[in-house]
DNA sequence: GTCTATATGAGGATAGAC
DNA sequence: GTCTATCCTCATATAGAC
């Protein structure tokens, strides 16, 4: 057996060449180059180009939601501002661990969407906002939040900011992704006028 | 004399299509279609299609350097986070008056600069990254802006988050610009946590 | 499982009549 | 200034040999 299989390592061109250049723009010519095969025989192993966008963006679905889970549930269930703190962590951990996944939901998702078979990706965004939705309103309730935040506004301008770090930051060189996380999460949480 | 020519009236039609579907999801044809005239027609008043983006994108660009210019110039230029207030101001009203071209721009500029005489585009951010770089340096020099923050970090993750609100917010329904700007100002000045 | 060869369609762009 | 007609290229996907 071979320690990763064929399709395995075809995916995960593809993923990163989807991630780079937009689905649309990235051709199955260009995905076999890449990985050392010819446009036809892809076929051999996936129906069509949006068969292999779909395995990419399941998988990653899959995976994140679950993680999501364990957060809401392992923190402290009345410590609204904990678990929040621990989202923004874990979200920007996704940028290291995740990035051609994000970058693909980021960019093509307007667009894929229109097919029903992607309608996951509608349902994927809605579970991550109603986790934080109630993390912010467990923060709320508890006082330990300014009643002048706006819930569903609030988690947009977050995940926003989070998201668009896809496009600056490089765990490579520079800041870590540690650092990222940490000066978000100080903004957002004390901003950032002197007292 | 028209109120608008014709060549105007087809690049607001193209300016449309391509914030909603991208630049290269649009064709000539749709284009066309949709302006009342055959795409060959389109030839009689652009050279291509890039040419119809580059007319558009140049003229919001050099529209918006200039009011930055005026902001950086108009406000007393020793108070930094007054400064600041007014860009995070002004970048939100951009949403509303210019959401297609900030569509394309955050959209479609990793291809576009590509060509080289999209390189504007690349100037463009540099400009305005630096005015506000300049006010929150001015901020943290006076002491009104903690010291934790770091400029560039902070900048970027301020605005994705603004670009982000292109995606929900509706100026039709609900929220106005103003109360997402003072929402977004709120968060980044004073954060979340209860004092 | 990968190759050769090709069907089929759509894209941007052009030439010349009206 | 717009239309008709068409060129050329490149896209996804298929059929069948090896």
């Amino acid at each position: 057996m071979p320690t990763t299989d064929r399709k395995s390592e075809i995916l995960e061109v593809a993923k990163a060449m989807f991630a780079e250049h937009g689905v649309s723009q990235t051709t199955v010519r260009q995905i076999g180059a890449e990985a050392g095969i010819l446009s036809g025989s892809l076929y051999h192993h996936f129906e069509s180009k949006l068969d292999m966008v779909d395995e990419i963006l399941r998988s990653f679905c899959d995976e994140v939601l679950e993680e999501y889970h364990s957060i809401a549930t392992s923190e402290p269930t009345d410590d609204g501002l904990g678990r929040l703190r621990a989202m923004i962590v874990y979200a920007v951990s996704l940028v290291d661990r995740h990035r051609a996944a994000l970058v693909i939901i980021q960019r093509d998702s307007d667009e894929l969407i229109v097919d029903e078979r992607f309608a996951y990706l509608i349902a994927f965004n809605n579970e991550v906002e109603a986790h934080w939705l109630a993390s912010i309103r467990a923060g709320l309730a508890e006082g330990t939040i300014r009643s002048h935040v706006d819930p569903p506004m609030f988690y947009r301008l977050v995940r926003d900011a989070m998201l668009g770090t896809i496009r600056w930051y490089e765990p490579s060189h520079g800041k870590s992704a540690a650092a990222v996380a940490e000066q978000l999460t100080d903004i957002v949480l004390h901003g950032i006028a002197a007292p």
